[in-house]
DNA sequence: GTCATTGCAAATGCTTTGCAGTGCC
DNA sequence: GGCACTGCAAAGCATTTGCAATGAC
């Protein structure tokens, strides 16, 4: 059983079989799925399952803090099951594949003072972007 | 004049009334407005102007590189003129005000050989996220 | 049995597109 | 005068919402 669904039902968390699905296909590394992909990944193990219940459980899952929404083209969000070890995205320009990459160092040190205008900054978020090795060679 | 509408007049950039307004608005620092404020704005000075003609005109401007695309929400895209001074954005997880900023280092640097994945790495961006005064005092 | 969760379909928000008319160079 | 640009309205995509039916606890 994957971690995600472990740590949900550890949670309380009330179990159906679509959120079991949804959550059995949010599992694994490099995982970022859209919404859309998400449901047609779950309607392949349960046909019925409708598409608003898997934008709701998808909402509820960020709220619980157990996946994470990433943006990265004002398109379809995407959702990443990796919530428990903080990471930055790499995004291929070409593409879109996207890798979870750790960088060195703290993001955050890198904004002075001076440059925070009275913010009390919590988080950063970095996308970096290129061309990956497919895009380049072709 | 704006700096962007005399670049533009510089680069041969067909001239409209239409366009002048956007360009017109889209002046300044810290600015980062919707495509519905642009036009809102847009229209204040000329009534007739088309919201399509407006994102049309945002979409050439950032193809040009005059101007930015930022997406910080997953919802309506917002438009940054400063374009010609690399920079980070720094948003109110509060009431989403956005303040331009200016990270010491480079981002790039500290995304290791090892993290890239093969990838041309070419570019990163950053959103700092923090309560802004207001937001915190309230 | 109760009440959260689901499915369906309609509504929403943002953006793009098709096409006939306008006006810049 | 040609052709790019504009306006309008309709279409499109991603997402949210309302509500009655269902099913987990």
């Amino acid at each position: 059983m994957s971690d995600l669904l472990e740590r949900l039902r550890d949670r309380g968390w009330r179990m159906t079989a679509q959120r079991r699905v949804v959550a059995e296909v949010l599992d694994g590394d490099h995982v970022h799925y859209t919404a859309d992909e998400v449901h047609a990944r779950a309607t392949a193990r349960l046909p019925e399952i409708a598409r608003a219940t898997v934008y709701n459980t998808l909402s509820e899952l960020v709220a619980l803090g157990e996946i994470i929404e990433v943006n990265t083209d004002g398109r379809a969000k995407r959702y990443d099951p990796n919530a428990h070890h903080t990471h930055q995205h790499l995004v291929c320009s070409g593409c879109g594949t996207m890798r979870d990459v750790h960088p060195s160092g703290d993001p955050l040190h890198a904004l002075p003072e001076g440059e925070r205008y009275g913010f009390a900054v919590s988080e950063a978020t970095v996308i970096y972007r290129g061309l990956c090795p497919d895009c380049t060679t072709s």
